[in-house]
DNA sequence: AACTCGGGGTC
DNA sequence: GACCCAGAGTT
């Protein structure tokens, strides 16, 4: 008797073990909408399925078809996205979201090619969509599916050489049908059981094609690409408050981190500063309310929170400052390190 | 090819 | 603390 493909081992396994996810299908038989599938993947953008899972329950209700997301606000979509990081992916999924109901007649591009043009959409999910929505036959490499190949294979690269021979040894092993199947199954066997540092080979289907199978150095796998370290910036961020308890924000026009987000006034971290001109208020009183700490992708940031408590006399503000309420933060697209700034504030009122 | 983009889960 | 996550766009 034959012994069974990779393909079919997947399959099989997915079949009986697939993790259960807000966008994906009760059933296999269920036709899959791929809006659910093009939403999922937007946010799923280098971003774990725990974090999105809540994320991608409100938007959905929110915004349940592509023609409502693109008839919406802008600042409507960044303030559902807000606390998910990376905000960019929320400007460029309301682009394509755009394109696709006032170009596209509604209807999602089935194919790899159409569907790298819009903007957000890059090789992994322009394949990823084709794949999981559409069933198609393309190689679809995720940080999962990258890692359980390197590992299955023992393959000693890493980084751009890793993903090309990844492409080719999974080009020689997809299946001619399912291949939406196959493509989930890889990645469930990753998050699942092939996980990066805790390795499950007694619960893996793949245990006898697997060339580090219960081996210590299949920890090793992929290679890893040394990174520098983190470097340290420490910048000063200024919350104006009246006594109506309303914070002013700046609404960013910069290109780059924080993209048409809400932010506080600050200077010192970053190359175009979030600035304000204090001078047309009148500040009654300053506290220094201590030191927030955030992380960011490239650089840890120290920063010193600085509240100020402004008069109420009526300002004539400029088009991108706004007092928002406390009580109604959650209504903008404030990212996470505001909040977090806005607490501190608040123990020091 | 190297940077720049968040934030949280996991160990 | 360090690593990693259903990566993409810019330089």
């Amino acid at each position: 008797m034959q012994s069974l493909k990779i393909s079919e081992i997947v399959i099989n396994w997915y079949k009986k073990n697939f993790r259960i996810l807000p966008w994906r299908p009760k059933n296999f038989d269920q036709k899959i909408d791929p809006y659910i599938v093009f939403l999922s993947e937007f946010m799923l953008q280098q971003t774990t399925v725990k974090t999105v899972v809540p994320y991608f329950i409100n938007f959905l209700k929110k915004y349940p078809t592509i023609e409502i997301l693109a008839k919406a606000k802008l600042d409507d979509v960044l303030a559902i996205w807000s606390g998910l990081g990376y905000y960019r992916r929320a400007n460029n999924l309301y682009k394509s979201a755009k394109i696709i109901t006032n170009e596209l007649n509604g209807v999602i591009p089935n194919n790899y090619e159409d569907l790298i043009k819009l903007p957000g959409i890059g090789d992994y999910t322009a394949a990823a969509i084709c794949a999981i929505a559409f069933d198609k036959k393309v190689v679809v490499i995720d940080g999962n599916i990258e890692r359980v190949a390197s590992r299955l294979f023992e393959l000693d690269l890493r980084g751009n050489d890793l993903k090309k021979k990844v492409r080719k040894i999974l080009f020689l092993n997809i299946p001619g049908k399912e291949n939406s199947l196959f493509t989930q199954g890889l990645m469930d066997i990753g998050a699942t059981i092939c996980k990066p540092k805790i390795i499950n080979c007694e619960r893996c289907p793949l245990l006898e094609n697997c060339r580090v199978a219960f081996k210590n150095s299949a920890i090793n796998y992929p290679l890893k690409i040394i990174k520098e370290k983190k470097i340290k910036r420490t910048g000063n961020f200024y919350c104006l408050i009246n006594s109506k308890k309303e914070i002013l924000f700046l609404r960013n026009i910069n290109l780059g981190l924080f993209e048409n987000m809400h932010v506080l006034p600050s200077d010192g971290w970053l190359k175009d500063n979030h600035n304000l001109d204090f001078n047309i208020f009148s500040i009654k009183e300053r506290f220094d309310c201590g030191v927030i700490k955030h992380s960011f992708t490239h650089f840890d940031l120290d920063g010193k929170v600085i509240l100020l408590k402004v008069d109420d006399n009526q300002i004539k503000l400029k088009d991108n400052c706004i007092f928002i309420k406390l009580e109604n933060l959650d209504m903008f697209s404030i990212p996470t390190l505001y909040h977090k700034i806005v607490k501190l504030i608040l123990k020091n009122i």
